[in-house]
DNA sequence: TATTTTTGTAAGTGATTACTCACTTTTATG
DNA sequence: CATAAAAGTGAGTAATCACTTACAAAAATA
């Protein structure tokens, strides 16, 4: 691990838990034991390290979402996005805390990703032959959102939760 | 309008578009157009301002919950808590931009008047017959969440997105 | 009216902020 | 091996931070 991916991930980190403000880069580059001069060498100020910290989360966050677009069967697609949040390891945790603080607090929060999911399952739900494919895209959305509040705010277990959305489209299935 | 209820609101404005720890004590007192130690001398510290500034708007969220803690109708509690988002004044749509923030960033964030309401919501699942009444009432709360980030980051209207989440509860009436 | 209390201000405080710069060490390259 | 580029450091910088203090104006109270 070279010293600019200790910085990363320690920026990550106290950005997580923090918030992006409440943390000093003196204070990462203590953490990360490295001077402070050499954050802003790697990434010139402390918007680009949040910057590089969201690049490489987001590039996590096209392989989890990579897959269900390759998809063709509409129920598995609509199943995988909803299962999406259980599937997040604990190590990823802090990244996706710091993604949904941001989401309500910067206005450059990268959502391209998200958007190319709920287009897929728009035509998903399409090609099933529901009324209104595109609100429940967006009712899959609230409920992946709401499955990582759950697991990534209170700590819960989603497993319950999951398969009571699960039984809301697949009822008599599995 | 008292200067304690001019820094109130604009401290309320300022937290909520650029976060507290990215708002300076002396940047709410010029736009305030108060004095910075005037702040202290009200509110003790930035933390007691925030507090304030907190207190006031959930005052404002326990008139939104408690007609619904008084209603005894399970099909009108429900109901009521599903359109509670779309009953927000624009007017404190920043409050609780700012609650929503907060929400992932403090571990005080003030959430009695939620957990009351979900109480309501799984007795009246409960008296209703439903399976896991838990897990429904958790559902609610997850639709509010989902329909207060449409309005209040999205700035969509959602009156469609309501109105599909209704009838998925009542699919045979109005 | 006299006095206390509250409200308000201006000018500070030391600490901390993001960031720079001169310089050394390490690594890569011709 | 020589040289240049990259990585890394430590001691700075001005600006800003939350907060204090001494004092004045206004309001309330006696």
């Amino acid at each position: 691990m070279s010293k600019k991916e200790i910085i990363l991930s320690k920026a990550l980190e106290l950005f997580a838990s923090r918030g992006y403000d409440a943390t000093s880069t003196r204070q990462i580059a203590t953490e990360a034991h490295v001077s402070e001069g050499l954050i802003f060498r790697h990434f010139h100020n402390k918007e680009g390290l949040l910057e590089a910290v969201l690049l490489q989360g987001i590039n996590k966050a096209t392989q989890y979402i990579e897959p269900i677009l390759e998809m063709t069967d509409p129920r598995q697609i609509i199943e995988s996005a909803i299962c999406l949040p259980t599937h997040v390891p604990i190590e990823e945790h802090e990244f996706w805390k710091l993604l949904y603080t941001l989401k309500w607090q910067r206005a450059n929060y990268p959502q391209e990703a998200f958007d190319q999911l709920q287009q897929k399952l728009t035509a998903a739900f399409e090609s099933l032959g529901f009324e209104s494919p595109e609100l429940e895209a967006q009712l899959i959305e609230i409920y992946i959102d709401g499955l990582a509040t759950e697991i990534l705010l209170r700590g819960g277990d989603p497993t319950a939760l999951t398969q009571k959305i699960l039984t809301k489209y697949f009822k008599n299935e599995h």
